[in-house]
RNA sequence: GGGCGUGUAGCACAGCUGGAUAAUGCAUCGGCCUCCUAAGCCGAAGAUCGCGGGUUCGAAUCCUGCCGCGCCCGCCA
């Protein structure tokens, strides 16, 4: 709770070093209480045994007692050593009056300045509709936007276009060459594509980049050489900027592309800005840069004539050399990254990518690359796969669950569960909140746990809208709602801060959670650790709950002032922190 | 084989810049709707923190050796 460190770390400050203990030797280990009930600030005081040559619980009751009285303190108790120390929930209470939580914008609550951050999620190669195993990337990478905005930082949310590679070749290659009837046969002995997403072109054209992968692996020996002269052919010529491919490259995947955007868009997902990989090679930066890192100390030459950096002298471990040139002078996807990346400090100061743990030797690999040049390397975010209970998800094999179906699917439960709950809503306001509710609880189904933890999709935990889901955190705002819009033109008690020994612990415990609001968000910001603050927001609903359970604000028609004051800015944190992780804050459900 | 990550109640998951009785949800058992939406609230039970060593006043957390799982180790993207 930075309200109150603020004011009492410098006196203990004054306090202990007057017995000639230095902050900072025990700056950092002021920290939160772990159990609420004992403080909201904890100070070990093992560390000045063998200083002071005291027991530490002998240390810790000498401060304590000599330790000033402040208003903003309720007590100050050493146990086992430990110095607690309490908030006063009617300073609390006053703080939360006074408007020292931001709601909104956390750096009002932050020394740190408002800043600007790139962050390129998803980069999904679009060859094929979006399936759960990607949709870590853009739910995280998303949350991550919003979180940083929610914070008061300048957002640039990036997706990086794969244009130019052999996945796209190989889509490109299948649509000039196959047919309606070849696909539909080579395809024969799989799941029919469902009738729902006819109109949707991702759905469509994957089948012709799946089919042309059957001829690639399946055909005889010389069809397979022609097929993959071709394309190899066509990818050589948009490596090397060959404008004609590199439309056709656009012309097969745009469609796609479309149809991706429109599936994240139903989550709430969107895009600042798209750069096309092609770029770099087009403009010619790619050649500059291959020939900077040629001169490089470090730069080698295979006997082809392809080029690498022995990063092993740099400290690599494992396979040292990278590989930066083809023999024939080709630009390879790595490289183009390296390029792209000088781009992006260019933009911004801050970068962040949110990759899968399958690009960690890459990201090095560039990280390291853009250090030899004298560059930064950004921030990486990287989280494990999401796996099926059957195993790994690709597309190419096509055993995937389909993010448009999930949504779907989650759409139609939630909406037997709203039917089942509210009986009097109408069929528009039920596919209203089943909408929010089930894209909600996809979204936090994966937020909530920490991103480099593997993940097995369940339906059923997908779809879970008990406590511990985005719909608990929604009926609580709902609530706040409820008692929102009943209160509106009722008369007001004066607004004015109960005795303590009148305070529930309900109200105690909401005041506090309020007020390391802000905290817990920087700290999520600040270490693009997206889980901590969904599961705050968990413990903020619940406080919330606690808050209703405890608190009247409607009594007779009458409304009490100052439990409303509480309930708004309650409902103003959720509201707001919903937003920022992506989940619609409906006001009924 | 090498590199990186991961292993916490029946299940899932938090805690890992060392600190108090290891937090939470699901499932299980019990209680609460004449009272602002019960998608809720209150309570009970459930954990050799993968296994073995080490460092420390103190280890789920740091070091080390095993074991299981995941990802990577292309002049692919």
């Amino acid at each position: 709770m930075k309200l109150l460190r603020q004011i009492v770390e410098p006196r203990l400050e004054t306090l202990l070093a007057s017995k000639g203990i230095e902050h900072g030797m025990w700056a950092s280990a002021l920290q939160p209480s772990r159990e609420s009930d004992q403080g909201d600030l904890t100070l070990p005081c093992f560390a000045f045994a063998s200083i002071l040559r005291q027991a530490p619980q002998q240390i810790a009751d000498t401060i304590a007692n000599e330790f000033p009285e402040l208003d903003c303190l309720q007590s100050i108790s050493a146990v086992n050593g430990y110095l607690n120390f309490k908030a006063n929930p009617v300073w609390l209470a006053q703080q939360i009056l006074a408007g020292a939580v931001h709601v909104g914008d956390a750096t009002k609550n932050s020394e740190s300045a408002s800043r600007s951050v790139l962050i390129e999620h998803t980069s999904a190669n679009p060859n094929g509709p979006f399936h759960v195993g990607r949709a870590r990337n853009a739910i995280l990478g998303d949350t991550l936007v919003r979180l940083h905005r929610l914070h008061g930082d300048e957002v640039r949310a990036e997706y990086y276009v794969d244009d130019m590679g052999k996945q796209v070749g190989v889509l490109a290659w299948a649509l000039e060459h196959l047919s309606e009837e070849e696909v539909n046969s080579l395809l024969s002995n799989r799941s029919k594509p469902s009738e729902r997403w006819l109109h949707k072109e991702d759905h469509q054209r994957v089948r012709w980049y799946q089919a042309a992968q059957i001829l690639r692996s399946d055909s005889d020996e010389t069809k397979k050489a022609e097929i993959e002269s071709e394309i190899g052919r066509l990818v050589h010529a948009s490596e090397h900027g060959d404008q004609e491919v590199l439309q056709s490259f656009e012309d097969a995947y745009s469609p796609v592309l479309e149809g991706m955007l429109e599936t994240l868009g139903r989550l709430g997902i969107s895009f600042s800005t798209f750069t096309k990989e092609s770029k770099f090679v087009v403009e010619g930066t790619v050649s500059q840069l291959m020939e900077t890192l040629d001169n490089l100390d470090i730069a080698g030459t295979a006997d082809n004539g392809a080029g690498y950096l022995d990063l092993g002298a740099r400290g690599l471990k494992g396979k040292t050399e990278f590989f930066f040139r083809r023999g024939d002078g080709s630009s390879l996807y790595a490289t183009r990254d390296v390029a792209y990346h000088q781009w992006k400090w260019g933009q911004s100061n801050r970068l962040i990518n949110v990759l899968g743990e399958d690009h960690k030797l890459q990201a090095k690999q560039v990280g390291m690359t853009l250090e030899e040049l004298g560059s930064k390397r950004p921030e990486v975010l990287f989280y494990s796969f999401i796996k099926l209970p059957e195993g790994k998800m690709s597309t190419r094999k096509g055993n995937v669950v389909f993010m448009d179906d999930l949504l779907e699917e989650a759409h139609a439960q939630a909406a037997v569960v709203v039917k089942e709950l509210r009986p009097d809503y109408g069929d528009e306001q039920i596919a209203a909140i089943a909408e929010a509710v089930g894209t909600a609880a996809v979204r936090f189904n994966i937020i909530k746990v920490s991103p480099e933890k593997g993940f097995t999709f369940r339906w059923e935990e997908a779809l879970a809208f008990e406590a511990g889901s985005a719909p608990f955190i929604m009926y609580s705002h709902t609530r706040a709602c409820s008692i929102s819009r009943r209160a509106s033109g009722l008369d007001q008690t004066p607004v004015s801060v109960p005795d303590i020994g009148t305070m529930p612990s309900g109200l105690v415990e909401l005041m506090r959670l309020m007020c390391c609001h802000n905290d817990v968000l920087e700290h999520a910001v600040e270490q693009q650790k997206t889980h901590i603050f969904a599961l705050h927001m968990l413990e903020l609903a619940n406080a919330y709950n606690g808050f209703y359970r405890d608190c009247h604000v409607l009594n007779d028609n009458l409304v009490d002032g100052f439990f409303y004051e509480i309930s708004e800015l309650g409902r103003s944190l959720l509201r707001t922190g919903l937003q920022g992780l992506g989940i619609s804050p409906i006001e009924q459900m």
